[in-house]
DNA sequence: TGTTTATTGTTCATCTTTGAACTATTATGT
DNA sequence: ACATAATAGTTCAAAGATGAACAATAAACA
């Protein structure tokens, strides 16, 4: 009883999300480090970058955009909000609904984050192509869809 | 002075790894949740893949496998032994090291992980031609082979 | 040999993340 | 209007991950 053809590591796909994963998780932990010195962590990041872009969103919206549970936005944002990197004010017409922003000390600590993560991420993706580049976008965007209603 | 232009999200690169990043969030826990009925994680799934691959391998030849740190290790082995998954045997030679291998049971359960595991990147990635999942495999290892001495 | 340096694994304090229970507010349905 | 559902955010206890300090062992080198 030979199975040994049908293990995952045959499978080119199964290897190939592995090397995926495997990139990922480095270049999370390589961010972590390069973005320490601002006293920042990726999680953190993430945050001012999401209310950058969507300015006055709620602390829902933002979890969901995160991919984390509300309970951690609620710890998350009070440490943000202490050193005066956004505002949370509440809604007006629904009381239950706190609305963020970024404060300008959020958007220029944000702005030096981003030259770290920007630069970070050019290094890593430097061996591509841009074809490539945007062919591995196309398909991850894909997959998210796909994963996103499971 | 208008530096829109240089913002990462009009960079191609920028925007294309985040669709990584989140391809990579959502498959993560999409899998934690579907590995659960097992009453096993991601990260132990991981520590059984690499036993079944390199059995024999110390708790410091895996912690740099899983690209976390050796006090990790420590903390995640004692549950899998506990439960009768992996043996943790003295190295004869040099006293300091532990070699860990799978039991029987601990290969049957990571063969039925493997099958939940597998159902879902080949759900996921489905959508991608094997060429195009292969150019993916090959561009990550390169990624990861970039960061990894950073 | 004897001393210093490195390596392996553990412990521990700290920080992060998670999910369930809870309060307050709004929406729905009769 | 009134009772019931659903929603936004918080609290809290438990689980996970991290890194520094430590003990035991091995390696390097004088």
């Amino acid at each position: 009883m030979n199975n040994k053809q049908e293990l995952p590591w045959d499978n080119p796909r199964f290897r190939n999300w592995v090397a995926v994963a495997r990139a990922c998780h480095v270049l999370e932990r390589t961010l972590a480090a390069k973005l320490a010195p601002l006293d920042l962590k990726p999680a953190q990041l993430d945050v001012l970058m999401n209310l950058y872009r969507h300015p006055g969103m709620s602390q829902h919206d933002l979890a969901r955009k995160l991919l984390v549970g509300r309970s951690n936005i609620t710890m998350l944002l009070p440490q943000l909000e202490v050193r005066g990197l956004l505002r949370r004010e509440g809604d007006e017409k629904d009381k239950r609904i706190l609305r963020l922003a970024l404060t300008e000390a959020g958007e220029a600590l944000l702005m030096q984050a981003l030259k770290v993560h920007m630069a970070l991420i050019e290094k890593a993706m430097s061996q591509s192509t841009p074809e490539q580049c945007d062919m591995i976008g196309e398909q991850m965007r894909k997959i998210y869809e796909v994963l996103k209603e499971a």
